[in-house]
RNA sequence: GGGCUCGUAGAUCAGUGGUAGAUCAUCCCCCUGGCACGGGGAAGGCCUCGGGUUCAAAUCCCGACGAGUCCA
């Protein structure tokens, strides 16, 4: 698509927006218009336009369409009018508008339907990528007549002049075109559909070879959720169309055709998410299964909100529903509303935002921009400066120098401490902001407007907030060798102890891969290669490195400070060791995945790098030393006694159940009462529930009621009935249990319950017999 | 950025507070000349982790970690 535009502004606002006065309007618009189909070779007599108000996002005007031998080439949109509740224009889409105090000329020149009206090709696709239809076409294996095909190349034409805005039906529009071709409309749905998905196909891969190539890395969240969404479609389109090629194939052959460099990345990411596709769709489809029968069983349709569950949670579009429940002749209730009521069911958004600026600018706006002498020389920590301002807050100090060391929180670093000394004060320095081009340093102490102060920044703190700078740097180059070039920043965060970077990634990264970026990443510090500072303009930086410099942010103004190390370059304002060796080392402490398609580095370098390895090995040690073997058999050790742990639990449960069976058999120390025919045991046990199970349990296959109570963990009961007899253990336990202060139930063949009053269990038990009579009598 | 769903045997999943289950896979036995199938049996569980509620939690509540999905 090619485009021009205009922005003008009426004349008594002039002064409040960056442009003023008109450029040109209406006329003129229309009059480059004419001159560029001109030069394109059209043939003027056959340019219509025609006026259509264009109402859209909020804004609104007139617009006018142009048509070239009945094929509309551009929209020319002169947006003019905003949407006002007390506007004066009533537009089609039912809202009110009122005019604005710019308008602005939006143009549209669609650059591939000139293509595709200068070739005569049955439709744009054709034009712009004949050799991927083709291949589509023929793998598909569709085929057509002559006389079929001109049929297609007709109804194309005409499809091409559709007003889109007033096609509401596309069932309708088909048919009108079928009538004026004096055909039937199935006739021609059947002839077209394939072509249209084809055509469909083509141009999705083309959109995911645009978005793959660009670095955009599949998500659930942002861009990366477009990407997905576009791939899975195209992917069922493919299979619809029965297309026998693989998706990273197709998704290829457009990225060849606009010459990406990153093929094997952009096939690689069509693999990965086709794959995981194929497994959500697995998972769906055996839901659906479930839920299928479960209805047919009931001889009920499938409602509505399992639909939208399994849409919104599980991502299983309805029509895939209907598919699976016709195999188990279940119905399926999609309403026409469908994702409207998916909509509902999100919600209204709060958006409710708490920027609460801490420093008002103004309040600076009066001094001059601060000397920044960290740029100079990083690796000094010892400045002198003069006070230009000092204001007292409510936890002390806003101090403006005309000159500092220390660097203001920016960039993902943390602001320098340190302090700031007079002959008589020495003012803590606790955080710095920038504020416009002024530094501005909160201290506890006033050092007095005027004086002459030393600074000394923390230099420990500084050097860690360096080395994790630079740090960061080499690892996001040494993440970009080892998982891609599609490798992009996200955001990071440095600190004193360590620091993290998010990086976008398509697939979960491996402990191998950690394990390569960390070696790669420490080979540079071993390097040893001087990191470089220079300022330099802005679009020389751009031209000659391209947008990837601003991993960590675009920063403002003209001259940018771009950061070399080793062969990475980036726009970068903070703080950097002079030699990746002042790194000493970088650890990689962990990695986790922020969000689908993110993952965040975590690692230490420096003295941190060291006290990270220092506490893994000490928990190591201690490990080993609690084992009683050296640090290499803490694995092998610790699988021996998880192993044998449960093996003797196995073993414990055995001889609990042994144990259970002899009490029941021996019953010596249990009272037996005869409850009608049966024999009850009342027994006291005092061990734990599981014992107290395993006897209940025996007695029971004895054809005994059992009524066991332990004294152990407060009081507790197990009641368990044998088949046949008329007493709910249920009622027995919650009679047991409320004397000792508790609850307890079950099935009425075994229960359970407790309380924690264990003084009172022995009386409980001993009333046991009435109860059990009590009950039987209910 | 927000919402929703899920985490139980090697795999796929049941289990809505009261004795942890099914199917497949594995191993053993039977059936057969052999194989497929079939029949019988066994083994296999820190119910993701940490708190809380309860006499009692796989189950309810909170948090972490992991997986999935929808929306902006």
């Amino acid at each position: 698509m090619m485009a021009h535009h205009a922005f003008n502004a009426r004349e008594d606002v002039e002064g409040e927006y960056a442009y003023e006065g008109e450029v040109y309007w209406k006329d003129k618009t229309v009059e480059y218009c004419d001159t560029l189909l001109e030069e394109l070779g059209a043939d003027i007599e056959e340019v219509t336009y025609i006026e259509d108000p264009w109402v859209g996002g909020g804004n609104a005007g007139p617009a006018i369409e142009v048509i070239y031998k009945g094929l509309e080439l551009a929209t020319l949109v002169f947006m003019s009018m905003e949407q006002d509740e007390d506007g004066e224009y009533l537009l089609k889409d039912g809202n009110r508008y009122s005019k604005m105090d710019t308008y602005v000329v939006d143009t549209g020149y669609g650059l591939e339907r000139w293509t595709w009206m200068s070739q005569g090709t049955a439709t744009v696709y054709e034009a712009i990528y004949p050799e991927m239809i083709e291949f589509l076409r023929e793998n598909a294996g569709i085929d057509y007549t002559e006389d079929e095909e001109k049929l297609v190349h007709a109804a194309a034409r005409l499809s091409g002049n559709l007003d889109i805005d007033d096609v509401d039906d596309v069932e309708d529009a088909r048919g009108d075109i079928a009538d004026e071709l004096g055909v039937d409309v199935d006739q021609l749905r059947t002839l077209v559909e394939p072509l249209e998905q084809i055509y469909a196909i083509a141009d999705h891969c083309r959109t995911l070879a645009y978005m793959l190539g660009d670095g955009i890395v599949p998500s659930n969240v942002g861009t990366g959720y477009l990407v997905r969404m576009v791939l899975r479609r195209t992917k069922r389109l493919v299979d619809t169309v029965g297309v026998d090629a693989p998706l990273d194939e197709l998704v290829d052959m457009q990225a060849d055709r606009l010459g990406y460099q990153n093929r094997d990345t952009i096939r690689d990411v069509v693999r990965t998410e086709v794959e995981k596709y194929r497994e959500t769709l697995e998972r769906g489809t055996r839901r659906v299964e479930q839920l299928a029968e479960e209805y047919a069983r009931e001889g009920e349709p499938i409602p509505t909100e399992e639909l939208v569950e399994l849409y919104d949670s599980h991502g299983i579009q309805p029509d895939t529903v209907e598919e699976i429940a016709e195999e188990y002749e279940a119905g399926v209730d999609v309403p026409d509303d469908f994702y409207a009521v998916v909509a509902r069911r999100h919600g209204q958004e709060s958006d409710d935002e708490d920027d609460a600026e801490d420093l008002a600018p103004d309040d600076f706006a009066d001094l001059p921009g601060t000397d920044r002498l960290y740029y100079e020389d990083q690796n000094r920590m010892e400045f002198e400066a003069v006070v230009l301002d000092v204001s007292e807050r409510d936890d002390g100090y806003d101090v403006v120098l005309d000159q500092t060391m220390f660097y203001p929180e920016g960039g993902g670093q943390p602001a320098d401490h340190g302090t700031l000394s007079t002959d008589d004060v020495t003012a803590d320095v606790t955080d710095v902001q920038q504020v416009g081009d002024v530094i501005v340093h909160h201290a506890d102490e006033d050092p007095g407007k005027g004086e002459f102060v030393r600074g000394q920044v923390d230099s420990r703190r500084r050097r860690q907030h360096m080395r994790h700078h630079t740090a960061t740097h080499l690892v996001s180059h040494a993440a970009r060798q080892i998982l891609g070039d599609h490798i992009r920043q996200a955001g990071a965060q440095k600190s004193t102890d360590s620091a993290r970077i998010d990086l976008k990634h398509y697939e979960s990264v491996s402990r191998e891969q950690v394990e390569e970026i960390e070696r790669l990443a420490n080979e540079y510090v071993m390097q040893n290669v001087p990191v470089e500072q220079e300022w330099v303009d802005r679009n020389e930086a751009e031209a000659e490195y391209g947008f990837d410099i601003y991993q960590g942010g675009v920063p403002e103004g003209t001259q940018i400070r771009l950061i070399h190390a080793e062969e990475d370059t980036q726009a970068c304002g903070g703080t950097h060791v002079s030699r990746t060796g002042d790194i000493g080392s970088i650890k990689i402490l962990g990695t986790e995945r922020v969000q689908d398609g993110v993952i965040r580095f975590t690692y230490a370098a420096g003295d941190a790098a060291v006290e990270a390895t220092q506490r893994t090995e000490n928990a190591l040690l201690e490990a080993a030393e609690i084992l009683d073997v050296t640090p290499q058999d803490v694995p092998e050790t610790a699988k021996r006694f998880f192993d044998e742990w449960k093996e003797r639990g196995k073993r414990v449960d055995e001889l609990k159940e042994e144990l259970a069976a002899a009490r029941a058999g021996g019953s010596g120390d249990g009272e037996e009462v005869e409850i009608d025919s049966t024999t009850a045991v009342i027994q006291r046990l005092d061990a734990d529930m599981d014992e107290l199970r395993a006897t209940a349990n025996a007695l029971v296959e004895d054809g005994k009621i059992a009524v066991v109570g332990s004294g152990a963990e407060g009081a507790q009961f197990v009641v368990a009935v044998p088949d046949g007899v008329a007493v709910d253990a249920g009622d027995v336990v919650g009679e047991l249990a409320s004397r000792v202060g508790g609850g307890g139930g079950g099935p009425p063949d075994f229960a359970q319950g407790g309380g924690p009053d264990s003084e009172a269990l022995e009386a409980a038990l001993e009333a046991a017999p009435d109860i059990l009579k009590q009950v039987r009598n209910a």
